[in-house]
DNA sequence: AAAACAGGCAACCGCTGGCCC
DNA sequence: TGGGCCAGCGGTTGCCTGTTT
């Protein structure tokens, strides 16, 4: 950034006296009780009214980043890697558009995940991250891993439930007031054509049929409920999804478990690229 | 133990487009 | 219709923390 253009943005804050840098939490606290009373409103007005020596620009992404009650906060899950996989795939950089996708989730968490973790492994592999031979390598290896993951994932947290209970009840919400369902969406929304396995453009998400490593078919029917992880969100719609197996229960709450996992170092991005070696 | 380095992420920036007058 | 204001977006920076030397 030029030199000149920082510290003529530096100045004009300072002349209206207005801080910038990191949130304390006394500010924290002003801009959370402001808008939980008052709403979002209009940003300048919100700074202001909430008695913020803030911009209304930096409350806003305060608030949107990092306050916001239902902001997810963790690793990202081996379904959500895949998803930006997939969505990025088709948009590219509309990191606010992928967001939409990944309930909780910020464009901005989104984007530095795509640079530190994604843009990383290019380099580690001395590619282009946007490359034919990027997406070559994410499809044959990096989807099967993410995939081998899930599929741990599902005997570890979901199974041995299931083993002793065949039921379809769901597991418990991680959200215990949130009724959202989840539709296959395959056959409803043409933007996501290509999730229920059927041949399309996109390149990144797994083809349940044929990815190598997926789990038979067996584990879909006593793991159902882990499996219908395997989805996103769809915000027009304000439903999940899952990919494909429309044949499983129609109505699931996301598991307590899965909150778990994305704590776990299990799902570190370095070691799904371990076929470097 | 301390310095150097690297990675991750919060926060800032300028640009753009929509809305209103 | 055009100008000003504002929110939202993607790109970039810089600080903090953990790791390595």
């Amino acid at each position: 950034m030029e030199d000149s253009m920082k510290t003529k943005s530096f100045k004009e804050s300072e002349e209206v006296g207005l801080r910038r840098g990191p949130w304390t939490l006394e500010e924290d606290t002003l801009l959370t009780n402001y808008i939980l009373h008052n709403g979002e409103g209009r940003w300048n007005l919100v700074a202001k009214s909430a008695g913020l020596k803030r911009n209304g620009k930096s409350c806003r992404l305060r608030w949107l980043n990092y306050l916001k009650p239902d902001i997810r906060r963790g690793n990202l899950t081996p379904q959500e890697q895949l998803l930006i996989l997939e969505l990025h795939s088709k948009w590219g950089n509309r990191w606010s558009k992928i967001a939409q996708y990944l309930p909780g989730r910020t464009d901005n968490e989104i984007k530095n995940y795509w640079r530190t973790r994604v843009q990383k492994q290019a380099r580690q592999l001395n590619i282009e991250s946007n490359s034919d031979k990027f997406f070559d390598a994410v499809r044959s290896f990096w989807v099967p891993r993410l995939i081998e993951k899930m599929e741990q994932n599902s005997f570890t947290n979901c199974c041995p439930q299931n083993n002793n209970n065949k039921s379809l009840l769901p597991p418990q919400s991680y959200d215990s007031t949130s009724t959202q369902t989840y539709t296959d969406i395959s056959s409803q929304n043409p933007g996501l054509s290509n999730i229920d396995g059927s041949s399309s453009s996109s390149i990144f998400m797994p083809d349940l049929t044929t990815v190598p490593h997926f789990i038979d078919p067996n584990t879909i029917i006593d793991g159902s409920m882990c499996n219908q992880e395997l989805g996103g969100y769809i915000p027009e719609m304000e439903e999940y999804y899952y990919m494909g197996n429309s044949d499983i229960g129609t109505e699931c709450h996301v598991a307590e478990a899965y909150e778990d996992v994305t704590q776990d170092p299990m799902w570190n991005m370095d070691d799904i690229w371990q076929f470097r070696e």
